[in-house]
RNA sequence: GGCCUCAUGGUCAAGCGGUUAAGACGUUGCCCUCUCACGGCAAAAUCAGCGGUUCGAUUCCGCUUGGGGCUACCA
């Protein structure tokens, strides 16, 4: 058998989406499950919607995602040039060749006289009006300079059969289809015809592409039999969803691979969850790197409905990829987040990390976790109940003083120290150890919440600033 | 509207004629615990509906309903 070569052709018009992401992984993982190789080419056809920089994108996405292409734009191969811009002298031979075999030929209509075939419906569909125009009139205004644009010839009737790999046999009648425009007025080719001319050019054993053109292949599928070529293998992948009614689409702007990189999502994490839409290895197991994907990749295990993205789920991944990095790997993740939070400068954010580390699921809320340390504010005494310990503001003014003593004397500042110093004492005057923690916590942090418990936040403030923030609350206590 | 297509808990999903219908996320309890988090345990589904086929349907077929896609000189 050959060797499978797969392809992800995007078009540079923005951010890699996530949808995007996911095909350029199930090509890049059917590929390489296969032995195959795995081929990037750009589809600029559409100058429109050409974006600046979209190009470099792509290629630093699916470079930062692990997807390494065997062959492309800025790699080179044996069967480019992998930008279709560059090979509009290619698609234009084989569409000249494509007139000669019948299928396909040169219309002149005027945008308005398209209009006018609109029926009352509004739809509108091409009544092959210059499929009939002679071989010298066509020479004529061709010559005339008219301009023109090149079009399939669809059969009128009969059906079109083929096999998707993933969704079983899907037949359309030829009546459905229209006769596209394959090369447009300004020469240059559409999805059409250019997807056909270069899949089977770059020998694309699999085209794997989302379902939106599941019912369009008969199409293009017409087109390698009047070349006389070999179909290629077809895989449609189901769509992602935003929800039960909304595709994921980029018009909600928090569906690029970017911005999830930007709020703090681990590259692995992302990958390794946009792999589970539509897919489930048949082990069960969902956390995977991208070359455990590679061994465990399998077309039976895709589904066929569309799935709807879920950032929850993500976050727990997120989390459990954060929580597998050592605490020194963390730093470095975390960094940039430490960084920017009120806290830089004041504090120590090697110490802070190791606090953050097992609390964080997305790098991006480090600074609303840690923010509050900069300063001490007033609080709500009522911090200070808890049922268990059986604590409330009046027992924290009785028990602060003995706190503070403790701070005072205990021999060195570090959470071990602290804590067996405080616990050993609260064991020899007979007191509940719990209780002191909770006020003494709620007293240096004035949070309900923190990021470590009494001795560990302790320590990171210093004995300095601990025994500040202890008198602060006694005079908050005295009010 | 026409055509293509999909349908198991809130979400992702196992299942491929006979099961107590896996598992994960989330949720809710409980345990652990110097708060939170982590971790541990536990709970929650008559498989969209209706008809068939079959000794027997979540699994096969049809219809209905609902969702998605296509119907561009966009891909």
């Amino acid at each position: 058998m050959a060797k499978v070569r797969t392809r992800f052709a995007p078009s540079p018009t923005g951010f890699m989406h996530l949808g995007g992401l996911r095909t350029a992984l199930y090509a890049y993982l059917y590929a390489k499950h296969n032995g195959g190789d795995f081929i990037l080419r750009i589809e600029d056809t559409d100058q429109q919607r050409f974006v600046e920089g979209a190009v470099d994108l792509i290629y630093s996405s699916l470079r930062e995602s692990g997807l390494i292409y065997d062959e492309g734009p800025d790699i080179g191969g044996d069967y480019g040039p992998y930008v279709q811009s560059e090979r509009k002298e290619i698609y234009k031979k084989y569409a000249e060749k494509l007139i000669e075999l019948g299928g396909a030929y040169y219309c002149f209509c005027s945008k308005e006289r398209l209009e006018s075939l609109t029926d009352e419906n509004g739809n509108r569909k091409y009544d092959k009006h210059c499929l009939h125009l002679s071989k010298e009139e066509v020479e004529r205004r061709l010559a005339a300079g008219e301009p023109y644009v090149i079009r399939q010839n669809i059969p009128t009737e009969g059906v079109s059969s083929y096999e998707d790999m993933i969704y079983g046999t899907i037949n359309v009648d030829y009546s459905e289809l229209e006769d596209n425009i394959l090369i447009k007025s300004d020469g240059m080719p559409t999805y059409n015809f250019a997807n056909v001319i270069d899949d089977h050019l770059m020998g694309i054993t699999h085209v794997i592409r989302g379902t939106e053109y599941l019912s369009s292949t008969p199409k293009y599928n017409l087109m390698y039999d009047a070349f006389g070529w070999e179909r290629p293998k077809y895989i449609h992948l189901p769509t992602i969803m935003k929800d039960a009614t909304r595709k994921l689409s980029k018009r909600y702007g928090d569906a690029n691979f970017d911005d999830f990189v930007k709020k703090g999502y681990l590259k692995e994490a992302i990958i390794n969850y946009v792999a589970l839409l539509g897919w489930a290895p048949k082990n069960n197991i969902e956390k995977m790197t991208l070359s455990e994907m590679v061994d465990l990749f399998s077309l039976d295990g895709i589904s066929r409905s569309p799935s709807i993205f879920d950032e929850v789920k993500l976050r727990w991944l997120n989390g459990e990829y954060i929580r597998e990095l050592s605490d020194e790997e963390f730093y470095e993740v975390a960094r940039p987040y430490l960084e920017q939070s009120k806290v830089n400068g004041l504090y120590d954010l090697k110490k802070i990390a190791k606090l953050l580390h097992g609390r964080t699921e997305v790098l991006g809320e480090i600074p609303e976790k840690i923010d509050w340390l900069a300063s001490m504010e007033k609080y709500d005494l009522s911090l200070f109940d808890n049922k268990k310990n059986k604590t409330n503001a009046a027992v924290a003014k009785e028990l602060l003083p003995r706190i503070r003593k403790y701070a005072e004397e205990v021999p060195s500042f570090d959470n071990d120290s602290l804590y067996e110093y405080i616990s050993g004492k609260c064991a020899e005057e007979g007191i509940k150890a719990g209780a002191i923690f909770w006020v003494m916590r709620i007293a240096i942090t004035g949070q309900g919440v923190t990021p470590g418990g009494a001795t560990e936040m302790a320590s990171l403030l210093g004995r300095e600033e601990t025994l500040k923030r202890i008198d602060f609350s006694l005079s908050l206590l005295e009010e």
